[in-house]
DNA sequence: GCGGGCCCGATTGTCTACAATCCTGCTTGA
DNA sequence: TCAAGCAGGATTGTAGACAATCGGGCCCGC
């Protein structure tokens, strides 16, 4: 069964115990699937009303979110959702590779074997879905995420794994979902997938960093390509 | 003129406009100086007493350093002095060795004539720091940060710089105030930063990028050698 | 007609006070 | 001795009010 990754991708459990917790989940949410636009201002007042709670646990959700750039705020004047900027993707997958490789290698250190078996079945069901060819959803939304998911907690580097999760794949996620961004390389990338395996299998973490690198290179190339047609 | 850098390496300014953002700063500086101790609890009320501000302010505070690793807070419960622990440094330098290699790759490519210059002269001033072999103060403190600190600028990556400076840097400052940790190794490591400033003159990223990453392994290697003698 | 300065409305920032919820530790009883 | 329950304390959430600040529009003078 291929655990989907978390809906929200978070630790944080889905009816955290405190209100201010719950309103960050839903805000981000919100955020993260398009539901509150790029650029769209938000009034203390018709955010507290819209969640139903009062402006104090509102305005702590607001600054986490603030820190983990999905939201801009300007003392005194308000907050906006932030810009979905081209060069911001760039920037991002940067930063994915060098983490994600460094996870790749780590991965290769020290997933356990029952890991990597989960790892393997991943992947043929990857390969099973019949709109492999098709790019559809399954593949690059879920399918790739669950992938990259289980690398990075196969990495057992619970600071790398907060970053990644936490700080760092939700700003992804974004560009995925409101951008409908399918790269056509379903079945390259799941090549690219299978060979990462092979490394991490063979506990060679040299290799495996340098194939997830290349993999992430590839995409942020992608976008490089593209990135005149403009996104904003 | 060696621009040192920002007492709280951070690009807030020092006056913030609002008065939970001085919160915030002044409550990371005690944090990260050691003036709040690893494990001690802070109550809310007395917090709010302790920087003259109300609840409400000081709350958004803690979230944010909540987030940032600094705090842990327990909801119901409440809040200590996040735990400094030797396993989490390791993990820490694993990420400083992905994203400061990333970033001085980045910076082989995209710093300034003027960049690299101001770097040169930089470290000829470490060279005649006259306590070089003494291992003390300046060197390590204020000096290894700041090379540090200006590939990651030269990057001129702005996720990347943020992900550093303001999520890492402060969770490594913590460890170089309260451990007095001083690697004997000052005049190795000032080689290593001149080799590091050659492969950026020369342009060559990948050189830079490998060059960076041993000088950050072998800060680790040397942590985790003492990993024994324990730091709790 | 145009530019600059000023005032007003709205929103954000902050504080106080109180109610509700939850954890902790102790007491009590079997 | 152990477990259940209760009380105390602390934190969390809410409400209301006021102060501070910013932006936009209006008016005046040139």
């Amino acid at each position: 069964m291929p655990q989907a990754p978390d809906s929200t991708l978070d630790a944080a459990a889905p009816d955290s115990r405190t209100l201010a917790d719950r309103v960050f989940t839903r805000l981000q949410d919100d955020i993260v699937l398009g539901v509150l636009k790029p650029g769209v201002k938000l009034g203390e007042a018709e955010l507290a009303a819209r969640y139903g709670v009062s402006r104090g646990p509102l305005r702590e959700a607001i600054r986490r979110l603030e820190s983990r750039k999905l939201l801009e705020r300007i003392p005194h004047v308000g907050t906006r959702v932030a810009a979905l900027k081209a060069a911001d993707l760039i920037e991002i997958y940067r930063v994915r590779e060098a983490l994600e490789g460094m996870a790749a290698r780590l991965a290769a250190e020290n997933m356990t074997e029952d890991e990597i078996a989960g790892l393997w079945e991943l992947l043929d069901q990857h390969a099973q879905q019949p709109d492999l060819q098709h790019d559809t959803a399954y593949y690059q939304h879920a399918g790739d995420l669950d992938f990259h998911y289980r690398i990075i907690q196969g990495s057992h580097n619970a600071t790398l794994i907060d970053l990644l999760i936490g700080e760092i794949y939700h700003r992804v996620r974004r560009y995925r979902y409101q951008l409908s961004t399918t790269p056509k390389r379903p079945q390259k990338a799941l090549g690219e997938h299978q060979r990462i395996v092979e490394a991490i299998e063979a506990r060679d973490g040299e290799i495996a960093e340098l194939l997830m690198r290349r993999h992430i290179s590839r995409a942020r190339e992608y976008w490089e390509a593209r990135q005149n047609e403009s996104v904003d």
